[in-house]
DNA sequence: ATCATTATCGAACGATCGATCAAGTGAGGC
DNA sequence: GCCTCACTTGATCGATCGTTCGATAATGAT
């Protein structure tokens, strides 16, 4: 039984134009990032949809490109667009802070498919978790790209750029995990929140090779 | 056949006094800490440690009891441990510098374990789920205590002291990802890298209400 | 109306999971 | 020597896992 047209979901006659693939996606997008890729079957997906685990493998080949689908649309862009970021300012300083919003806002667009590919442990096939691990090294190079800049200006506190990279990813990604969005702050303060206290840890108080003034 | 002393390792026919039930604990933090809970099979336990499965079960009843006895020893005294800060220095800055102090030591010792029990989706029962919720808990609450009395002597740099505790968590909690003890530098210089930058992320560059200047 | 194509299902496969059981083994006390 | 008890094992259980298969129902083009 193929159904008439798409969804038709049972509390919304509307315009629910899902196709069964982004429903799939979607559900599996929900219950990995509460259960973990080991912690959801195949069958809690179809279970969540209504249809058969047979009805899956019509759209993914394995459970595994199912995994690699939701990689696909959402953190694999996020390379790419903070690499965008460091042709708007020729500034270290703002650069900087634009990198560290458009970042906030791309994993915030992408909250549980980030958190997805934020646990660490390597709970799909080697295919999967290189791709992942490789886009975690790209988003560390850029930023220690920046920091290298900020450090030639001066701007930086101390001289352990690695370490600081570490400690600014730390609080970026560790955001994914707190958030809500039904919380008394708008984003946008959250935002401000968090790149102020990132900003205040990496920046030197008073720079001694300043080339820009607040 | 049981065995004549204790472990009787192949390669350490020393001292090497580590009882089974310490060796499966050691084995099972070794690979949970890898491959997650739901990623570790109790055949992948007894195989590394080249025992049954079954002898597995005279030690500990369940898979999750293996689970909880990690928690037991390592994560389940952070939370006193880092309540004893409180205690040790009147200075609101101090004391908060000896609170990132003690928590980077507990975690950085038990590192693994502490993976662990962060690795945030319910991959467990309720009554570990619980547990490892209750203890984030609890540590998150003595940090807002922490907060507040800097907040109330004019230090922080922000009102949102509850962001901030999240950022800060952040921080500590990420290191425990990244940091490798093979690496170039010593501990205590790590450490010295991670509390300056959240000090300097946290407190008022020039504090208004100063009851103690630096 | 016909027919190829797409969508869907129930049943089943072999593998692995956590857990159980009855049976053996050896060390130490008597 | 014997008995007890802690330790260890291989075989096995039922459940669940990811995956496959053959059949069937609906769709769209002609």
């Amino acid at each position: 039984m193929a159904r008439p047209r798409a969804a038709a979901k049972v509390s919304d006659p509307g315009q629910d134009e899902l196709s069964r693939k982004e429903e799939l996606i979607r559900t599996a997008v929900e219950l990995f990032s509460e259960h973990g890729f080991k912690g959801t079957s195949i069958r809690d997906i179809a279970r969540h949809l209504g249809i058969s685990v047979s009805n899956m493998y019509h759209y993914f080949e394995t459970k595994e490109d199912l995994w690699l689908a939701i990689q696909e649309y959402s953190v694999r862009w996020l390379p790419d667009r903070l690499e965008a970021v460091w042709a708007l300012s020729a500034d270290p300083l703002e650069r900087f802070r634009l990198l560290l919003r458009a970042h906030l806002e791309s994993s915030g667009t992408y909250q549980k498919e980030s958190r997805i590919f934020m646990m660490d442990q390597d709970q799909i096939s080697k295919k999967g978790q290189g791709k992942s691990k490789q886009i975690q090294k790209k988003v560390l190079d850029i930023y220690l790209k920046h920091l290298a800049a900020l450090q030639q200006a001066g701007y930086l506190a101390t001289q352990q750029t690695k370490i600081l990279a570490f400690n600014i990813l730390g609080v970026v990604n560790w955001y994914l995990r707190w958030y809500k969005a039904d919380g008394p702050l708008p984003a946008e303060r959250v935002f401000d929140e968090i790149i102020n206290f990132i900003l205040n840890g990496a920046i030197n108080k008073d720079r001694p090779t300043a080339s820009k003034p607040v």
